[in-house]
DNA sequence: AGGCTGTGTGAGAACGATGTCACCACAGAT
DNA sequence: ATCTGTGGTGACATCGTTCTCACACAGCCT
């Protein structure tokens, strides 16, 4: 009952033209009257008909599809990538297969995509050279998000200048005992978790201080376990920089839960800019993610369609937002 | 130098059969010998060869391919849902395209897809019953979630027995003055406010109470101008039910600065289970999104793969998830 | 034996587009 | 008048599958 769409021949049989002529014009190639054009046109309105991505890429051998590939849609940073990629793909005319895949094991099963897009996109999956090249091997080219490998296109925050500048801003308020709180799995620690440590280790050495770090297993608990370790130590903090907001928003609560003011008695700072950050006035660093997905959907247009991208592998600065959670330490009544 | 991916040619060559015998077996059709098939599968294998789902999908006529359309999938309740929906559409054998559109009128330039995908899942868009009409003329089966139109498969919430069930619990902590705050476009309400609204009312006087609704613009202000409104009132409200948690929040923030301490003076709930409203430890509806992408999804491959599903309406039950944020009303230092 | 049935296999026509090539008319040059 | 482009058009092969049909061959019953 569905009765079958129109399909090109319908079109061309309504205009009283061929079928290649309606191809040409649908396609808006040259060499057609402008009077036979806007007849096509007019017909292909008529049927409200569209071609076939199918058929066409069948012949073309491109599907206009771009295969995306994540860990899971729901978290905050995910849905912010992949709606930033789906903008900027739609505006180069690709539409875009979103693929969640909760592990990596399963990612090599779900990679039977070869013709059915032209490209990939993996967000925040660590993938080995050997798993690219496989995907390579299936669907063209593939441009990493959040992560990175020598030689395959990404696009990526730089990690490290974001810790970083996050330390010198607490340094800057005058804090000098400042702690950092990092995640790390048994399988070792992520890229981005590694440049962010480092960041924060250098800017700490820069300023003659000694880093001091807690790492816990990523999770919920993360941030609370390691400021109840922080806070159990003979002299404190007086500042505290979380490897992400969600680290921040444990420790936030383990905070607010012991009665130590914040600022007040110690500064606060995530990585992210979180929605949650802004509804705790929790001062943390933008890394846009929104914008990330969109400079790798214009990345990918180019690569698809045969431009040569001025560059294949991008880091994208980041930006601090201070917001209520930091401030100036509190005077050391010690000091006479 | 992307050399052609194999086709289904190649592996009848290797495998010593013929074309039909690949397609055959690939398919998973009866008919073939074991011995043959296990030889198909390997020579598929060696060759690391895929279907082609765009030349399969112009035979049969079946894209295996699901448009989704959102109007952004940033915010935490559509990545929900969509999330659901691929994961149910995944299992299904079914890939997700995802489009966004922010205006309606772009989705009607949007719709295109004709021959692109074999159903489509509009998520919290309020169309017309013509839209809706011209998208199944389009793409197949329609499914609308979050929102609903008479002689349309959808898929929601119960929003009345949500916000009434809110109500009641506010009720039963021995709240009598209950502000509920609803947001409103000049266009009107959307089906899910309206039915968010009539559950407040109908909980209301059901006790015999006077409703109390402060309607603002939805937007980040709405909650922050109707609490603002409510704390002006000679004799301010116990207690308030916002239209979500969005609008609960700018509520939170809005007391929070006015010093008004919650749930000491004022109790508050929100509806959506929102992330923020664990971290707030607000107490909320939860209207579980993902289930809900999920049950749609199912209901999606019911209706492509030709199977007549139990209901192509359904309503999803929701659930109070008491927090930190509601509790008994002050005694008023008025009574005896 | 002869005729059925059934089962595994292959040949070939779709499907709906694109791209190549041939054709036709008509312009301008010879 | 004939030749030669040239620009608009149509015929037809093609892409990689599925599907329908025909065929070969085995087994079983009369």
């Amino acid at each position: 009952m569905p009765n079958r769409p129109a399909s090109m021949r319908d079109v061309a049989r309504r205009a009283g033209v061929s079928l290649s002529t309606v191809s040409r014009v649908l396609r808006g190639a040259a060499g057609v009257t402008p009077e036979v054009r806007d007849k096509v046109r007019a017909a292909a309105e008529e049927l409200s008909y569209a071609v076939s991505r199918n058929a066409s890429g069948l012949v073309t051998g491109r599907t206009c599809r771009v295969a995306v590939v994540v860990p899971s849609l729901r978290p905050w940073y995910f849905a912010s990538v992949v709606s930033g990629l789906g903008h900027a793909l739609h505006e180069a005319g690709l539409d875009m297969l979103v693929h969640q895949v909760g592990h990596l094991e399963d990612w090599i099963h779900t990679l039977p995509l070869r013709h059915n897009s032209d490209a990939l996109v993996a967000v925040a999956l660590e993938l080995t050279e050997e798993q690219c090249a496989h995907a390579a091997d299936m669907a063209g080219p593939v441009v990493l998000v959040g992560e990175r490998l020598p030689g395959r296109a990404s696009v990526h925050i730089d990690d490290h200048a974001g810790t970083a500048g996050a330390t010198r801003h607490l340094l800057n308020l005058g804090h000098a005992r400042i702690a950092y709180i990092g995640s790390r799995t048994d399988g070792g620690m992520s890229l981005s978790s590694t440049a962010r440590l480092n960041g924060y280790h250098e800017a700490m050495t820069e300023a003659g201080l000694e880093p001091w770090t807690v790492t816990k297993s990523p999770g919920p608990g993360c941030g609370e376990l390691a400021v109840g370790e922080l806070l159990s130590h003979q002299s404190p903090p007086t500042a505290v920089l979380a490897e992400s907001d969600n680290v921040a928003l444990g420790a936030h609560r383990a905070l607010r839960r012991s009665g130590v003011p914040v600022p007040g008695a110690i500064s606060l700072m995530g990585f992210d800019d979180h929605d949650v950050s802004s509804a705790l006035d929790l001062t943390t660093v933008d890394q846009a993610p929104q914008t990330l997905g969109r400079v790798t959907g214009h990345l990918v247009a180019d690569l698809v369609q045969g431009r040569r991208p001025s560059d294949t592998c991008v880091e994208l600065p980041v930006q601090i937002v201070p917001r209520q959670s930091t401030a100036a330490p509190r005077k050391r009544r010690t000091s006479p």
